[in-house]
DNA sequence: TGACCGCCCATAAAATACCATGCTATCCCA
DNA sequence: TGGGATAGCATGGTATTTTATGGGCGGTCA
């Protein structure tokens, strides 16, 4: 089982997207992904924002599994496979590693003529970057309040005695 | 699970910066990184300091791992996950230990010649000298208070909580 | 026919591996 | 105790590989 940081999703990218609608995956986001499994990514159009929700195979087995603990007959499973598996893309790589986003996914993104990777950890999001940056300020400030309340906060800026 | 003083990020040194931007960890710092395991930095612009936040994979396991604990729908989870996943850089080491910071880094910690790495513990920090400089007698004030106040007054029992 | 898709190859720039040098602190042995 | 050998480290330059990006070509399907 492929568990650790190396195969987390780190980072932002932004990339190009050609005249033939190609976007090159980052390099980095290729090797996090699991492409000897299988050479494709996993989108799902995000209900909250204009922005692709995306991973690998195991982002994709995860979540199935998560919806497949839930009630068979309840109103939120049912629900909930209505709105995952049924709008999720599996879009394949080429051998360069890049994908073509199907028209749909690229509409609703906004995408035009770049696109940006984030790295969420286990999955990540593809965005027009100038939508994420109109996100990202007031993100910093509610992350900043957020951050206090962990339990293992991000270490703080005591420096250690003088230099040597 | 590498647990103990000698996994630990002590003092500060002051390295260059060559033309290619390459910048040598220091030695005791890269024995302290589990490089056998992933041969990378993780580095985070502070959002409150002109300065990077880093450490090894341990450091940016635990800092994933805390946020997991949030629930997954919350806001606090998503605003964390973007600010500090998407900002977080992964610099991999070449064989004699040197990084290569990407330039929105070098931006944020305003690096020109050298950079001085500050150790914090179970991570570091990486400054431009002069303005650690600033920000260094005016810290070292705040830490001999808060020793006072310590039962066991070492550098290792500094409470991550509040610089505040 | 024409839009589209999967495959192949080309290339420039950027990232990375490889090799070399000089300095410093340490060790060893006379 | 002193001085030469040694090992580790920061640093510098060069070669090799990756990576993002561009374009071509044949097949397919409506």
């Amino acid at each position: 089982m492929r568990r650790g940081a190396e195969t987390l999703f780190f980072g932002s990218y932004v990339n190009k997207i050609d005249a033939k609608g190609r976007l090159a995956t980052p390099a980095l986001f290729r090797r996090a992904l699991d492409l000897e499994r299988v050479n494709a990514i996993y989108c799902i159009p995000s209900t909250e924002e204009p922005c692709l929700e995306c991973g690998g195979v195991d982002y994709i087995e995860t979540l199935m599994a998560s919806i497949a603990e839930l009630d068979p007959f309840s109103k939120e499973r049912r629900s909930l496979e209505r709105t995952i598996a049924a709008r999720t893309s599996v879009v394949a790589l080429d051998k360069e590693g890049r994908v073509v986003l199907p028209q749909p996914l690229r509409d609703h993104a906004r995408l035009n003529g770049e696109a940006m990777f984030a790295g969420l950890g286990h999955s990540f999001q593809i965005w027009n970057p100038v939508e994420f940056d109109k996100v990202a300020e007031e993100e910093a400030q509610i992350a900043g309040d957020a951050k206090l309340s962990l339990r293992n906060p991000t270490p703080l800026s005591l420096p250690q005695g003088g230099r040597s």
